[in-house]
RNA sequence: UGGGCUGUAGCCAAGCGGUAAGGCAUUAGACUUUGACUCUAACAUGCGCUAGUUCGAAUCUAGCCAGCCCAA
């Protein structure tokens, strides 16, 4: 009897040729498309007519009120406490990984799979099925999928994981005859249509612009924000102040309201402390080398890792990072396996 | 109302007789399944105003205006 997998379905074009991906290698395929947030159910018809063509069943999943309470809320938290969260990554924990796994359970599915670029393989020197960056390294999203439960590593199948461009997978769909071929990749936030986080927190979650000083490290001011949650660590963009270089937004005074800047310089630390530490791979060991990637798309640096109670870490940098910033995730490699990551606190 | 200094784009600022550098800010693209960073492009027919010298003036001269400083 064939194997059978729930995959995840966008109405992408990377979902659609993971379907028949899937068909090829003899699964049984179902497709599900979950609705997380809005009343667009476009994408969702889209999902279902890639199935239809393929003949394999189509079924639907109303996650709304999970998304809010699991994502959203956790944005919004984020942003009120001054810090710089990444949805995507929760979404995957709580959406795709979570609740998309346990209706696969009740379907009595094998597997699930998504259109992720990633790889699941078994690898010796861990004894097990780890989590590795794709092949195709510039659209690799290994990233943002080290916080899910590593037991799922035994039960994920990434389809698009070995591609190495993006090219062969439209190609593929050119020739299925799939109408979504030509859809462009999605970018931004899934749930902030204009692409503007700023106005969504402000008409969702209700924050109010509310005045305050830019000043600069020994606390001088240089000039005035319009509410904290519109800067995050590094940002060059808006802060208004003409000065011979460049200025960087370094850091929060939550309690003065206050926007502390500074030069590039200004942005490098060695370490930081990340909480809520998720491990993929069993063997970790205190003070192990690993390479430390502090946000979506920048390179993994050599770091030595401290390992702390309650699933805190230390992570030192052979070299200062730049904008290490708390919200953000830090993931752990060993070459291209990801062994865990966690949320960066501060540095 | 004696003396001195300054006046170049939203801000800072170079140029000191040969036809307006640069930085910040801003805007538009590129990049990107987070926010950022980064990259590319755009951005003063005009240099406080008016007259003059000159083939040619932001650059020299004169007057005026504005601001600052020193002295009264």
């Amino acid at each position: 009897m064939n194997k059978r997998v729930l995959l995840g379905m966008s109405g992408g074009v990377d979902s659609s040729v993971s379907a028949i991906l899937l068909k090829e290698k003899g699964y049984d395929v179902i497709g599900i498309n979950m609705l997380l947030w809005g009343e667009d159910t476009s994408n969702a018809s889209d999902a279902s007519k890639v199935c239809k063509k393929l003949h394999i069943p189509f079924t639907f999943l109303d996650l709304r009120n999970d998304f809010k309470k699991f994502v959203i809320q956790d944005f919004i938290v984020g942003y009120r406490s001054g810090s710089t969260p990444n949805p995507c990554i929760e979404c995957n924990k709580f959406m795709k990984f979570g609740l998309m796994y346990l209706r696969a359970k009740e379907l009595k599915c094998d597997y699930i799979a998504t259109g992720h670029y990633a790889n699941i393989e078994f690898d010796e020197k861990y004894g097990a099925n780890v989590l590795k960056k794709a092949n195709n390294l510039k659209k690799d999203q290994s990233y943002v999928l080290y916080d899910i439960k590593k037991e799922l590593l035994n039960h994920i199948i990434f389809p698009l994981g070995k591609f190495e461009s993006k090219e062969e997978i439209r190609s593929l769909a050119t020739k299925y005859g799939l109408e979504v071929a030509n859809k462009p990749d999605s970018e931004d936030i899934c749930f902030i249509q204009n692409g503007d986080y700023k106005e969504f927190l402000e008409e969702y979650a209700k924050f109010k612009a509310k005045e305050g000083n830019i000043v600069d490290k020994k606390g001088n001011v240089l000039g005035k924000h319009n509410g904290l949650y519109k800067y995050t660590i590094g940002q060059r963009k808006g802060l208004g102040i003409s000065n011979p270089v460049p200025l960087f937004v370094i850091g929060f005074n939550k309690l003065k309201n206050e926007l502390i800047v500074g030069e590039e310089k200004e942005l490098y630390n060695e370490s930081l402390l990340a909480s809520n530490i998720n491990w993929l791979v069993d063997n970790i060991e205190n003070g192990m080398k690993v390479e430390a990637k502090i946000r979506y798309s920048a390179e993994p640096k050599k770091a030595k890792l401290i390992l702390l109670p309650r699933n805190y870490a230390r992570v030192v940098f052979e070299e200062p990072q730049r904008a290490i910033t708390p919200g953000q995730s830090v993931v752990f490699y060993d070459g291209d396996t990801v062994l865990g990551g966690g949320r960066i606190l501060s540095h």
